[in-house]
DNA sequence: GCACATATTGCGTGTGACGCAATTTCAGGT
DNA sequence: ACCTGAAATTGCGTCACACGCAATATGTGC
């Protein structure tokens, strides 16, 4: 990776975490006040740079959550070769999301936002596209002519978004890795069906 | 329902027709074409009762699809009670889904458009809550407890949406209903696990 | 230390979303 | 048929934002 990309991947998390944190300490209902000049200035660049790297306030505050969804499919490239599906699966989430515990405050702005609704989504969604070619690869189904990919990639994603729902719950104080195990067993075939 | 309701209901599916009458003639690369006075126009009120309506174009051109994704709880509460809960749920989207078989234009655009992609991701989504609430009803499972109805809720809205992209893609002139039970079959368990 | 690609910035413009208050519309009762 | 009051429509003003463009600053690689 090129020195110059790599500053720029530093200007960007600057960008995304001012975001994040103002967004945070106004919460939910105050999103209104977090403006364009204060997360440019909390991040030490003008405002017109905030918007060469992200086109909207709220795509810079889930950035992070973007980020985290893009490398799921990757999570379960790594997994070894023989392992079941749904334990490769189950696995390969519990790794990238509890490593570390994640934010609750953010995750909570994040999901519990209304005007974030849609950006959280997609945010969500990124893994769909990789993790469905990463399914593909491990079951050796083609992604172009059968449907499970892409079905279980998405039955994943949404598993994931539900188990975070419900983790930030007020009196849930159990581990991520146990609510995410439990929503992923509910949707994740250890085989395509009929196979 | 009240007279003055459903005159409402009139003037807000004007609006949103339009719009997407209008996103459709453009095309997903001229969205930005599309200005918020073209629709009201077209819709035959002010600019300013289409903002009372929907708060951004992108809200009014996918809310056709936002209302479809509402009434997949109602329709599967519509399945008779015995029937096992895969094929209740197969049956009832189907059902809501094919009569009549969808707008390949409209369901292009909202799909295969990139400023439309968190509205639309915020359309399907929108049925998970109560389809989840149908689930556990079904299922007699307690939602606050157990994650399986949400879990499982979008799992399904997910399906729908990846049936409706691969149906979306040329060379499919296969019925919608096909794509659709193969999607959901990947996914749908036919009950909770363990019972 | 130089040169050039690249990132940053300032400015100007067009558009959208929405609060507010005036006005119109119309359903329901007399 | 008319009145009345609630509710919807509308116009206006304001503020913030996204982005094109061109000038400038930065720093990497030689």
């Amino acid at each position: 990776m090129d020195l110059r990309a790599r500053n720029k991947q530093v200007t960007r998390e600057a960008i995304s975490h001012a975001a994040l944190r103002l967004a945070i300490e106004q919460g939910p209902s105050g999103l209104a006040l977090v403006r364009v000049t204060d997360i440019a200035t909390a991040a030490g660049v003008s405002p017109r740079t905030y918007n060469n790297y992200f086109s909207s306030r709220e795509e810079a505050i889930c950035s992070f959550q973007a980020d985290q969804s893009r490398r799921v499919g990757q999570a379960l490239r790594a997994r070894p070769d023989g392992e079941p599906l749904d334990r490769a699966v189950i696995a390969a989430v519990i790794e990238l999301y509890t490593d570390p515990e994640p934010d609750r405050a953010g995750l909570g702005m994040i999901m519990s936002t209304p005007e974030l609704e849609g950006e959280a989504l997609k945010a969500f969604s990124m893994a769909e596209g990789p993790l469905a070619e990463a399914i593909a690869a491990r079951t050796g189904i083609d992604p172009g002519r059968d449907l499970f990919p892409a079905v279980t990639a998405a039955a994943v994603a949404g598993a994931i978004r539900v188990a975070g729902r419900y983790w930030l719950q007020p009196g849930n104080s159990g581990p991520f890795a146990d609510v995410l195990r439990g929503a992923l067993s509910c949707v994740i075939p250890a085989a395509p069906r009929g196979q």
